[in-house]
DNA sequence: AACGACTGCAACCGCCGTTCG
DNA sequence: GCGAACGGCGGTTGCAGTCGT
């Protein structure tokens, strides 16, 4: 899937990371920061280049990214603010929390350009209807699966977003009094809709307290939301079931 | 089972803008 | 003002895995 390791002529290694090198950076990064990355490689002892290690950091070991399958709401998501931006896939992964440019970029060229062609979608159609699925009625592999989600015209949805790799813990917070859980970096958003800070705060509990089942357990939904509650502004809300 | 075509994605490359001496 | 150093970004590539014949 990637390239096969090697050193160029200057002694710099290239393609795949291995895990030692991926723990190497990481705990560099994470005990000293990466005020410099032309010189982070040679003090971290890696024989790659800053920019390399740029690259790693950014799209596969920073805390806090998601990999792996995308929900409905982010593939429209990133179709509308493509129409709106074009190619600024960096503009693009601000709106996504989790998501890099470069993973994003990597599934419009895979996925959603295939899908925005076939089904020959025009600007007007993206941005004339907030909220409403743009692709309602068309048929393509990636939406047929979205559209069976959705079956029940106008009910709510259920909508369980990824949290973060397991890999890369970080602080998640239960909302006991909802049965759900927002992570920290969209909690700000959410609350613009229709809570108050302490509202949520004060309800919930950190991620440790789950104890280790957390990632192998399965999900059980019980409770849906509308998209509006989910969706607010430019923030997208991970939930979580209380177990 | 074998083989070629296709797909998905990590990683590389080169350009551009910003900062600093 | 100028050039070097650096970070960031978007386009492109390489290749393992998957699919179709």
């Amino acid at each position: 899937m990637v390239r096969a390791p090697f050193y160029d002529k200057s002694g710099v290694k290239k393609g795949a990371w291995s895990r030692e090198e991926d723990e190497r950076l990481r705990d560099y990064v994470q005990r000293y920061g990466h005020s410099n990355w032309r010189k982070l490689p040679k003090l971290a002892g890696l024989a790659r280049c800053g920019k390399s290690c740029r690259l790693r950091w950014l799209n596969y070991l920073k805390p806090n990214l998601k990999h792996g399958d995308y929900t409905q709401k982010e593939e429209e998501m990133i179709m509308k603010f493509h129409q709106e931006l074009g190619n600024k896939w960096s503009l693009i992964a601000e709106k996504l929390p989790g998501r890099t440019d470069n993973e994003i970029k990597n599934h419009w060229h895979s996925h959603l350009k295939k899908c925005l062609k076939s089904n020959d979608i025009t600007t007007s159609d993206l941005n004339s209807k907030p909220g409403h699925d743009p692709l309602d009625g068309k048929t393509t592999h990636q939406f047929e699966k979205s559209e069976s989600l959705d079956a029940n015209e106008g009910a709510d949805l259920y909508h369980i977003l990824e949290s973060s790799s397991p890999m890369s813990p970080q602080p998640c917070y239960i909302n006991e009094a909802h049965n759900y859980s927002l992570t920290s970096n969209v909690a700000e958003s959410t609350m613009n809709c229709n809570t108050s800070k302490e509202d949520i705060v004060d309800q919930w509990v950190t991620f440790e307290e789950f104890g280790s089942g957390f990632w192998t357990e399965p999900f059980i939904v019980e409770h849906t939301y509308t998209d509006n509650e989910i969706l607010c502004d430019e923030g997208l809300a991970f939930f979580v079931p209380h177990f």
